[in-house]
DNA sequence: GCCATGAATCGATGAACTTCGATACATTGA
DNA sequence: TCAATGTATCGAAGTTCATCGATTCATGGC
């Protein structure tokens, strides 16, 4: 009889966590923003506001605000209010889950 | 005289490697490629062949291709030919580079 | 060679995303 | 209170993406 392989399972990871952390990593699927978190990561205070931003990216202010708005959203980036700025700085803590994620599909 | 924070540098991941990495993360950045990488993760023999991901999936057979493409094409997932079969199995390697990229992110 | 079956490709459709100008909101300084 | 500036939201245009039916390709068994 026809036989290809063993039956699989639902996988480690169940519907709802897949929704979850495929949006975070689709957070990270873009070049703005990915670019973003290295910039956040390389400032010297580990902070900066979305004007030091738009410069670099090479992008429109309200295009870096909807990049910012994703990835606060995702829990990758939080944003405290000084004054008129906003400091953008990376959740280290997301980060790590993320690491942690790939570690699972890596060692089973 | 108006001062927000210290001018940003380019950060650590240049344009070409955040296209490069971006594409990468955008391919585990939908729910049903994150659950084919986990199911193959999880799977027994650490491969499984197309048939058998379409009915976890819940998609049809076009549908489940495509994303096997952009997992293959993204480096995280490669393809052996069995006979009728194809079976696909993770690269740990890339997954480790993923990793090490968001451990750059977080450390500096 | 012919049929069965798994996999890949093609074409179409509808949704989601990126981008930006215009605009509104928030805060500071005068 | 008013002007200036950084930020967020809105609306629109163009692109990309996910999905699937229909079709084609590839392999194995008869």
């Amino acid at each position: 009889m026809d036989f290809c392989c063993t039956p699989l399972f639902e996988g480690v990871v169940g519907r709802e966590a897949a929704d979850d952390m495929a949006a975070t990593f689709a957070a990270l699927g873009d070049p703005a923003r990915l670019r973003i978190v290295s910039m956040l990561a390389a400032a010297p205070d580990g902070s900066a506001c979305g004007c030091d931003l738009e410069g670099p990216l090479g992008l429109a202010q309200p295009t870096v605000s909807h990049h910012l708005k994703i990835l606060r959203e995702a829990g990758l980036i939080e944003g405290e209010r000084r004054g008129r700025w906003v400091h953008y700085s990376i959740v280290p803590e997301r980060l790590e889950d993320l690491r942690a994620a790939l570690a699972t599909s890596v060692s089973v």
